[in-house]
DNA sequence: AAATCGGGGCA
DNA sequence: TGCCCAGATTT
């Protein structure tokens, strides 16, 4: 990765567009373009992370009449912070904040070092991204950002591939940024980054006949815009596997066991699970002795969002039972009790039954939902 | 239902 | 250093 990868026109070119479009189309009276202060800058930085600018507005205010500047916000105490924060959302970042403001106040004699972007970026909830932008709209003076508008901008105009949070990815957006951003007018130019990718070149349907560099951008003479910037590639889901015991009596009907309340199909109804064949023969032992195990049927995969699991149906006969108790039953494949079920119980079940016009074997490609209750 | 977001925390 | 997460919204 080069430390200067080639641009799509020159920077002064760039800017001067940007700053063109920016003077006619760009906000220019947002509350925090008002007093620009780093404490004022900061704190709609912070908001503006997690939520868009007409949601905010609102937030901004009631916080900068209680909290006027990092004194007050740093003599309050906490509660005080998230009840301002209430709506918002991402409370550590409220947490952050209040922080954030001690810091300021114990190490840095209440001002901002808006003279060092490392030790603005070493404060609470503070970023690389988040330091350049204060210190560029509350100063004036030249610093580099790079939020998500940001990145959406130069990989779109660059046709950079790779997902922006691969290091060598984002070190050459980081590259890019730099040598667009200018020495002067460096408060626009930073806010008319981030209108542009918050209003023209948006996630999904860009208005590229409207955007000052629709004849450089890469992605848009491809006709790909809609590609860049590439998403998180999904790891593979890790794969558990369990057995599911189909316990089934003389006349017909299966044992189901309540799941605990919390976790995993929390308090919905399931077969007896066992990590391998021992485990499973082992609770038989105990149960149901003399029960007569069948063939395994096949295995089927469920998937959840956040791994697969393989279950392999181990049937099995028993003429009695005893301890049927609080969290075990008998179900009655044919007479369906209506009992929240864990989604592949479910289908296994109605497998069970003579009837079923359906196949039994639909099992392959669910996917986690809810078993009705 | 899935993708997104900037920083924090951890291996 | 690199990788994944929390936490809520948008598409």
């Amino acid at each position: 990765m080069t430390d200067h990868p080639p641009v799509v026109l020159p920077p002064e070119t760039f800017q001067r567009r940007l700053l063109d479009w920016f003077d006619v189309h760009g906000r220019h009276n947002l509350p925090w373009q008002q007093n620009r202060t780093p404490y004022r800058v900061w704190v709609s930085e912070i908001m503006l992370q997690q939520t868009q600018v007409t949601t905010v507005i609102p937030y901004f205010e009631r916080f900068m009449e209680r909290f006027p500047d990092v004194e007050a916000l740093a003599a309050a105490n906490q509660d005080e912070v998230l009840h301002l924060w209430t709506g918002l959302g991402y409370y550590a970042r409220g947490r952050n904040l209040h922080k954030a403001a001690r810091v300021v106040m114990e190490e840095h004699d209440g001002a901002f070092p808006v003279h060092s972007l490392e030790a603005m970026a070493s404060l609470p909830g503070i970023g690389r991204s988040t330091a350049g932008a204060i210190i560029a709209q509350s100063t004036g003076r030249r610093a580099v950002i790079l939020d998500g508008n940001v990145k959406r901008v130069l990989t779109r105009l660059h046709a950079v591939e790779g997902w922006p949070g691969r290091p060598a990815v984002e070190r050459r957006l980081w590259s890019l940024a730099e040598r667009y951003t200018p020495a002067e007018r460096v408060i626009d130019f930073t806010q008319a980054m981030m209108d542009l990718g918050a209003t023209l070149c948006r996630r999904g349907r860009p208005e590229c006949g409207r955007c000052p560099f629709e004849t450089e951008c890469l992605a848009h003479e491809r006709g790909e815009e809609r590609r860049f910037p590439e998403s998180k590639p999904k790891k593979a889901l890790p794969t558990r596997q369990t057995l599911m015991l189909l316990l089934l009596d003389d006349s017909g009907r299966v044992l189901l066991e309540q799941r605990p309340s919390s976790g995993l199909w929390g308090g919905l109804w399931s077969l007896p699970q066992f990590e391998d064949s021992e485990a499973l023969q082992a609770w038989l032992d105990q149960h149901a002795p003399g029960a007569e195990l069948d063939d395994e049927w096949s295995t089927f995969t469920h998937t959840f969002s956040h791994f697969r699991l393989e279950i392999t149906p181990q049937p099995a006969r028993v003429t009695c039972l005893d301890a049927v108790g609080e969290s075990r039953r008998w179900f009655d494949p044919t007479d369906p009790a209506n009992i929240g079920l864990a989604a592949p119980v479910k289908g296994l079940l109605e497998s069970l039954r003579p009837f079923t016009l359906s196949a039994p074997a639909g099992h392959a490609s669910e996917s986690a939902k809810e078993p009705s209750r």
